[in-house]
DNA sequence: CTCCATTCGGCAAACGTTTGCAACAGATTA
DNA sequence: TAATCTGTTGCAAACGTTTGCCGAATGGAG
């Protein structure tokens, strides 16, 4: 049926062997030979067969990605990025998506160990202790969540909150709430920590609420507790939430960025398509994939377990403002900001 | 290395053909023997090669899904319920993106080819005689284009611009502009019929504008084409687009709906997120991704090759009003409508 | 008690590659 | 001239399964 190597080497009278190494080894067959083979591997429309390629090499050329949820806006650009780049090096992608439930997490690993070269699990909401498990039984890099030993590709979500709070301290916020996002992300902890330590250095409270889904509802849901707090600002685990809080502070007569400031976390493209803009911490998503693929890639060469930190940057658009302890010249240095 | 079917041969005391057949063929196996060769297997931790069965049975249970765009907010619940349909049915599915490249579209589906039973093309850009050709090649289901003798899932965009069209024209719409979508997307042209058909018949106007990219600066960009038509009403090729006019629009001090009602396609998450909510033509994208993958793996069964066309919804929300003819009572209808 | 049918399990070939080894020719060196 | 090296190719085993075929064992019917 299908046009194999057998019947290349037969159509240009060389043996199979000489075939193989025409595409896995070129420089051990002599060029002409080469060109030859090639021409009528090409009339033929002859594809190697990676199946068989992978039964005797071990190596499958694919990878798999593991998600957390694909139709959560801030997945599709670290797929898409990894997609392309692994393509450029010939490697194929499984993508998969858990739906936020760790014990599907593990499944999907498992099932899909045996036919990958590596897996890259991002946001995993398992514990460190599974993933170690699982980093014995298959190549892994994880993103999103800093485990000591494993490679990962992490987000410096840290210094992003930092950013955050010293934006909405600056304004003349004294009194920020954190919306939590889900229990068992690594980012959560990182965010709530990062802010609580910045918001007590620069002499402001922080309220922690949550958890909570990281979806726009939960962040709807929450601006009665939200606004029950007193508090003037808030920062949100990441986009969808800080955009539901938004909109349902504005149903309830709640100006934004009158009354309360809103910051949001990664940047998805709805956060530029919301009035008002939404102010927050962009996470570069696309680079991430990038360097987990080349992370997973390189893993097989030597045994490193790099761990790479990817700068984050504070985004100021229109959701924040002058807050009760506002300097003056506050408003004009925003509206400067927000201008770009 | 890892453990393969000899192990568990050897541990419980049977030829491998007895392992393999209690895998693949239980009913084949007595029960007694089969419990044994399940527990060892289990015990062994044993995971069948798939590669190796893929060599020999020629199906790798692998699906290719082949997008234009996987960061398009229109495709990630497609790309989610497709995966997670084709996992349940023991698939695995590779996702790839071509960058609304219609040359990427040919290579990306020859490179998928070989590894594996199928490819689910996702509104291709291509020509119809390309996926003819390619259909040749590998088993194939084109989604949101219909070609005959294809196997097809599209979505009723006809229908849906009929009602979008005759909601604008019961609000009192005469003049409507359809903003275009790319190139080549077989959606588009039907879009683009259907609501002209629809117009003239309900004796109203409809200027055509594009063909555009499918993102939000396309939509902002059109505004001013728009507004210059002199038309009260727009439907957009989608929701990103219509999205983008809606915030230009209103950034140009234009109310929407009061002046201009704008409708778009797709109910995308940020439709229901953005103020005024969009009216929008609700598509079924997950059930689509489904009956994809069903209509797929059926396909080596029998060789039929069905077209399934799927509902869609108009979804009314905020951004659209009585226009300039509007009957008495038109508001409080859209009201009551809206309010769901 | 023989025969036949049925159930079960083993044997071995096959799937399409890769790759270590050996063969050979021609070139280079001693 | 003999020995060694280098570049190119062929040979055959191996990767981990599936599956058609055959034989052994079992049990029921005649």
């Amino acid at each position: 049926m299908a046009v194999t190597i057998r019947d290349v080497a037969k159509a240009s009278g060389v043996h199979i062997s000489t075939v193989s190494r025409t595409f896995s080894a070129p420089h051990l067959v002599n060029p002409e030979t080469r060109t030859r083979v090639l021409a009528t591997a090409e009339q033929l429309g002859y594809r190697p067969n990676r199946a068989a390629r992978a039964l005797i090499t071990g190596r499958t050329h694919n990878i798999g990605l593991i998600v957390a949820d694909i139709a959560n806006p801030f997945f599709p650009p670290m797929i898409k990025a990894a997609e392309t780049h692994a393509r450029r090096r010939d490697y194929h992608v499984f993508v998969a998506d858990t739906d936020e439930d760790p014990v599907a997490e593990t499944e999907l690993v498992r099932a899909l160990a045996k036919q990958v070269d590596g897996i890259l699990l991002c946001s995993p909401r398992m514990s460190d202790d599974q993933i170690e498990q699982l980093r014995r039984e298959v190549p892994l890099v994880v993103v999103n969540r800093l485990i000591t030993g494993l490679p990962a590709v992490v987000m410096d979500v840290g210094q992003g909150a930092r950013s955050a709070v010293a934006h909405l301290v600056g304004l003349g916020h004294r009194h920020l709430v954190y919306l939590s996002g889900p229990r068992g992300s690594w980012t959560n902890r990182e965010i709530r920590r990062a802010a609580g330590a910045a918001a007590r250095a620069d002499g402001a409270e922080l309220t922690v609420l949550g958890p909570h889904q990281p979806v726009s509802s939960a962040g709807a849901d929450a601006a009665e507790t939200v606004l029950a707090t007193g508090a003037t600002a808030v920062l949100a685990y990441n986009d969808l939430m800080a955009i539901g809080l938004l909109q349902s502070l504005q149903d309830r007569g709640v100006a934004v960025p009158e009354r309360v400031s809103v910051v949001g976390f990664d940047d998805i493209a709805t956060s530029a398509l919301v009035r008002p803009t939404l102010t927050t911490v962009a996470n570069p998503t696309a680079a991430a994939g990038r360097a987990a693929v080349d992370m997973l890639l390189q893993q097989g060469d030597d045994g490193s377990t790099g761990q790479v930190t990817l700068r984050t940057d504070l985004v100021i658009r229109n959701s924040t403002g002058p807050g009760p302890y506002a300097p003056a010249g506050a408003t004009a240095q925003v509206a400067a900001y927000a201008k770009e």
